[in-house]
DNA sequence: GTGTGTGAAGTGGTTCACAGCG
DNA sequence: CGCTGTGAACCACTTCACACAC
């Protein structure tokens, strides 16, 4: 689930600070986990910005929106170049682009879904993903009712099949939404195939998986069992 | 997002925490996010360990189990009281009941779901959820087909009604699932009412909430976007 | 003056290494 | 002898403070 950093290639005009490791040659930047995590919001915050026809924003202004502090979204910023303007702020175009160029793939990533569940379901409905970057080609499933059936278009196949379709398919990434009792044999059979890069885990069990998958878990009860605790916390 | 809960007032008092009993409660430590999110998967883990009959588990075997450090596991589990046996391990069930004593609550919680689309039925039907500690007692929308029906035995209501409710019905958690556009208002909206004490956010956007409210999120499109960060990355 | 960029200091979580006990 | 428990070292991320550009 960690998974290492690999080097940023996104073009860069600004000057680069970090010492290069002596390790390995090239542009090699590392960039923390919770960075990304924020850029990502940043990216979401800077369309409300431009939908709202703002031109200019502080780091200030963006951090009081995401609770961060402004020292953080300026570090945060400032690890890609130099791309605001002291004494103004950030132009919002211009920071989107540069965010842009380095989150978003210069391709498209082709998905595949297995657990066709409600939760499944709610996913292949979900805004976010309603993006041209990302493409669901097939659905697994092991109800027969399911197995043969297009849903929102995209055909339902056989977790039998499923190592021939990611092959032929050219998937590369699984998002699982699959009870946790069927969570590890279902990345088993799917991990059959070569291909598979990456895998987001929705199902409330670790998984395991080869060395060259990355997986990322998104898991609804710890977060509310966190919450939970702090909550009885904060009672006491 | 993580509303911080580093704000407890907790005295630090001696490092020597329970004594034996685990069941007792009442005693304060400040345990670290990270911390929490490893015991509740511990907690999962020794539930399957203990439905296959296992009696004894180490530290080293649920590091592997889970991709923690076994270091990692024995200091997490050492927080609250020597609770393995040295030259054999943990107890599972033991270890389960003690875990249990420092994450649940020793009371239920009342929590209405704002959002009944599909992402919103998904977690009403989501096997982690089917716990008598979580009731969820009331369902918001403004979706008029839905408003005065009953939805998996929950009954839901208008929006307007929601401080009404949540009064009534001494609501504490609120589960947002809307969309981004409307989350912000439906916050504002529900906060209304006193008592709600945390809100798990499933919608794409950060809210603002007044600061008695905890807040955490489960942020979706954030975690894949940080999969196909780490996969390109990877890739060059 | 205003707000960014950034070394330096600070904070907090993880890993090590070994003492301690069954 | 094995595996836990834990101070101390280590490392990563955050925050501060101030120089610097606009």
């Amino acid at each position: 689930m960690k998974s290492s950093p690999g080097k940023n290639s996104a073009e860069k005009k600004g000057k680069r600070t970090l010492p290069s490791s002596p390790l390995e040659e090239g542009e090699k930047q590392k960039i923390a986990e919770p960075t990304i995590e924020r850029l990502v919001q940043y990216q979401r915050f800077l369309e409300q910005l431009a939908a709202e026809g703002q031109k200019v924003v502080s780091s200030q202004e963006m951090g009081e929106a995401l609770s961060f502090k402004a020292s953080q979204v300026r570090k945060d910023l400032s690890y890609f170049g130099e791309i605001g303007k002291r004494g103004v702020g950030y132009h919002v175009d211009r920071l989107h682009k540069h965010i842009g160029s380095i989150l978003s793939s210069p391709r498209q990533w082709s998905i595949a879904l297995a657990g066709v569940g409600k939760l499944g379901q709610a996913l292949l409905g979900y805004k976010p993903f309603q993006n041209e970057k990302f493409q669901i080609k097939a659905l697994f499933d092991h109800n027969p009712a399911k197995i043969g059936k297009e849903i929102r278009g995209i055909p339902c196949y056989s977790l039998e099949d499923a190592p021939r379709i990611v092959e032929d398919e050219k998937i590369e990434i699984l998002i699982l939404t699959v009870p946790a009792e069927s969570a590890q044999q279902v990345v088993d059979k799917v991990s059959e195939a070569e291909g598979i890069k990456g895998i987001l885990n929705f199902s409330p069990v670790s998984i395991t998986v080869p060395d060259h998958i990355l997986v990322y878990a998104v898991d609804i009860s710890v977060e509310l069992e966190k919450l939970l605790f702090y909550l009885k916390h904060k009672e006491s």
